[in-house]
DNA sequence: GCGTTGTGATAGAATATTTCTATCAACCTG
DNA sequence: CAGGTTGATAGAAATATTCTATCACAACGC
């Protein structure tokens, strides 16, 4: 019964029989033939069939939403167990947007330090993305925008308010500047993260409100990229704030607080509305809150947030 | 998996593998392979034994607990999908503390005209006993105080809040009142429910404040003698309005309203604390509220209490 | 129009698993 | 120490599950 679920899982993952029985560690007739069974054991059709898979009936949908709660719980007990015996072991997997990802070591690391035995996987993911994997069980966690997106059943830890930077050149347009604002940034060539990442759609409408426009020469999906470009000392990029600080120091560039609308979107920590959680993600809630009470992190971090730049 | 964690839901009803056994509707070295076979999956015992059942483990609490919560998400979700087929069918199985019985009808009415398929198992119990069958997924709710004892996770719909009247003949003492105070009480002779009972420490509570004793002549745990004695006319109780106004009019024998302390405890609607509720006990549940909120029943029912009597 | 590809259902054999009956060992009780 | 109760164990029988191989159907391309 547990295994037909998780097939149904699996099939609303893959869309598609033959990969999601691969996905279960089964042949393809016994993932038919155990969705069969289901559907007569509660008696209602499940998915519409027709030569290919199309999807789920509305019934099918319901007993999907039940699933994923039943199958949730399930591991979650597992792992609970497992971890009254021998300690927090496991992996913990994670989904972060791009701007966030540095911000991840501040949770694994004191993490790791306490529960050495919990291996990590960590992915980048449009925020859109995130919310999805989260729902399908495919991470147990999540780092990502709190106030922008419906986020849906989920339980939620705020980390710490985005701010930006302008990344360019010192001896750019701009580049001597101590702050800039939002109105200036169309004086230089912009390279920007592509327009379906959630920050980048933020930036724009920051952009538009100051001075109508955002046309950046170039955009890219990685951030990396980004900073290759400014390097050359021909382009500017705007860089969450918490990426410039990972970026450290670095010769003959530097990074300008921009002002004026100043932090505007929360990024937290976003788990499953599990009533007791799993234990590893219990952990990971108490490192975060543990981030999100910190005084000395918040003056770190969030006051004085220009870190020296050469 | 599933049958396993029935088994061990059986178990910590029964407290007896045999038992347990036979009210899951297997041989007893059945359910004990199975329960070897659930420790064995997860790693840990769940149950002591030694000759004779002797408890659960810690890990096996904790495990019972993520039973309870799997198995009855599992349930609910069978129920949903038949509600979605066949409309609302089934059993709902109700208990209530003695005093809230007869309130059950006005719950179980309107849900037959809505759902006449749903069929009903209403008991007696006491309001203890009733948050364990809740915990333990034999009922699948209860009628019982709400602000009076740790009522645990669960979700509570208020319904009323009791007064008690005075049962007597109309020839004794206090017989011609339209109203009488609690101190007035140690006059005639009591026919009181059993001590075990909340309603029975309530009245006690309320006859200590305002005299400084309780001693009733008689106790019983039913409604019905309490009443017997009452009608020859020697004996008098304390009894719940409600139950006054189920009784309705009797030759001879008034109910009257003990006031000041008036209305102390409130009744209500217990179920248990699943997100998405059951199909069956949704309906209940907006059953209920549609009584708290209807302000005909309340006029009727709470200020003009007094029901004409002989 | 006709082969090709991709997708899911079906049949039958091989394999696991579950469940039962029967019996045993430990323990308590008088 | 007999007698009753309780849970564990062994082995056979019955069920379920899973696999391989194959089929049926639709979409697509030439």
């Amino acid at each position: 019964m547990f295994d037909k679920l998780e097939f149904l899982l699996a099939l609303a993952r893959e869309q598609h029989f033959g990969r999601a029985a691969e996905s279960c560690g089964v042949t393809q007739p016994t993932l038919s033939a155990g969705l069969k069974q289901l559907e007569q054991s509660l008696g209602v059709l499940l998915v519409n069939r027709g030569s290919r898979f199309q999807g789920f009936t509305p019934e099918g949908q319901r007993v999907l939403e039940w699933a994923r709660r039943i199958v949730g719980d399930t591991r979650a007990m597992r792992q609970e167990v497992s971890a009254l015996r021998h300690g927090l072991t496991g992996r913990l997997r994670i989904a972060a947007i791009p701007t966030a990802l540095t911000t991840v070591a501040a949770l694994t690391t004191p993490y790791r330090a306490k529960h050495p035995d919990v291996q990590f996987t960590v992915l980048s993911r449009t925020s859109t993305q995130i919310l999805t994997l989260l729902e399908n069980l495919e991470i147990d966690a999540g780092l990502t925008y709190l106030d922008n997106e419906p986020l849906g059943r989920v339980n939620a830890v705020p980390l710490y308010r985005e701010t930006y930077r302008l990344l360019t050149a010192a001896d750019a347009p701009l580049g001597n500047r101590d702050q800039v604002s939002w109105a200036e940034l169309s004086q230089v060539p912009l390279c920007l993260l592509t327009p379906d990442t959630q920050t980048r759609r933020i930036i724009d409408g920051l952009l538009r409100g100051a001075n109508g426009g955002c046309h950046p020469t170039l955009e890219s999906d990685s951030m990396i990229l980004l900073f290759a470009h400014v390097r050359t000392g021909r382009w500017a990029s705007i860089i969450p704030a918490k990426i410039a600080e990972a970026l450290g120091p670095i010769d003959t560039i530097r990074t300008i607080p921009i002002v004026e609308p100043d932090a505007i979107h929360t990024i937290g920590l976003v788990l499953p509305a599990r009533e007791p959680m799993t234990a590893l993600n219990a952990a990971l809630a108490a490192e975060a809150r543990r981030i999100t009470t910190s005084p000395a992190h918040d003056a770190r971090r969030a006051t004085f947030g220009t870190i020296a730049v050469n």
